[in-house]
DNA sequence: TTGACATTTGACCTATTGGTAGGTAAGATA
DNA sequence: TATCTTACCTACCAATAGGTCAAATGTCAA
């Protein structure tokens, strides 16, 4: 994104090594070797790495509110916002990314209580836009059904890692809309 | 399981281990603490971590293998397959626990090439047995669905672990069994 | 009883881990 | 001008990572 911000560099290249290997698999020297800072200025930043996890899930979560908003004024259409929400999460896994949702939920035992409070946080996010969305398509039980959406997308994600093979993914989602 | 062989509670424990916390959450330290052997005796049985986890996934086709095998035999109603295929899940969140897929497809970024086809395998698997039983149901496009069916759970499980709660993985499933 | 093989151990190794101590050059502020 | 703050750096640390190896022990058949 931006490419002046130190601060944000480093969340970019934490939050790709988190997407890629989880929050164990990657260390402070592999962020210093790939955008070329000291090690031990990383940690000038984020003193631990827990607090590099909590940093991360905060702003994703203030990307994650500016993308609904931005899909908001991008669409009235409900279903075209939900083909919107798919096509999004696409671009991560078109670089065999996951969402850092699922990338840190995956590993959530080495996570301190407040950085799991946050990512529950940040699903809530995803559940409460979805569920708004399927309130205006007057679909029962929105809340309930929000959720099963976030799995399958998250799910969807998984299962396209595994496989490496993006067409995975959006199948899945294809056929999830399909029954909205 | 079986408390008999050396390499099985090696497996059990690192099974364990990698659903809680990812392979890269955890130290053949950890395992030689918990089972009381020493680190080299792990090696012995298992030369590299990537052996390990190779094995792991090997011994757990098989165990899906075996799974599949007795719900077959449990019953003949496909609906009511489907429904103990989602209530054996349920048993490893109770534990707070991935299912292996889903844990390692998490880190497939640190996993060899020849593991990550294993991992593929074994999704394979579910998705053939559950495809067999949407044809049953006379659902089209059983493989399709089988990998919708595959990706929600596994996402439920995922949700469920983030929140740390069994519920959200039951009524995931419960909504994603009505629409079948 | 002995030899062969399976299993397990202590001692050790190297690289990397997350993290700290102390310092410095460049601005900003007073 | 004096001081403080930001943004980095070099040098270092203890702990842990995955892994090796020779020696010891256990097991069992001939």
């Amino acid at each position: 994104m931006s490419q002046t911000n130190t601060t944000d560099r480093l969340l970019d290249e934490a939050q790709r090594l988190v997407q890629l290997g989880g929050f164990n698999g990657f260390s402070y020297a592999d962020i210093s070797k790939a955008i070329g800072i000291t090690k031990p200025s990383i940690h000038y930043y984020f003193p631990t790495k827990q607090d590099l996890a909590l940093e991360l899930l905060r702003r994703y979560r203030r990307q994650l509110q500016n993308g609904f908003e931005w899909l908001n004024s991008s669409t009235q259409d409900p279903k075209a916002r939900l083909t919107l929400y798919i096509q999004f999460f696409a671009g991560l896994v078109k670089d065999g990314r996951l969402c850092l949702c699922a990338a840190l939920a995956a590993d959530a035992g080495s996570l301190s209580a407040q950085i799991q409070l946050e990512l529950q946080g940040a699903l809530e996010d995803k559940k409460t836009w979805l569920a708004q969305n399927l309130t205006i398509l007057k679909i029962s039980e929105p809340n309930r059904q929000a959720a099963l959406f976030v799995a399958t997308v998250e799910g969807a994600m998984l299962l396209a890692r595994a496989y490496n093979d993006l067409s995975t993914y959006n199948t899945i989602c294809q056929d999830l809309l399909e029954r909205f």
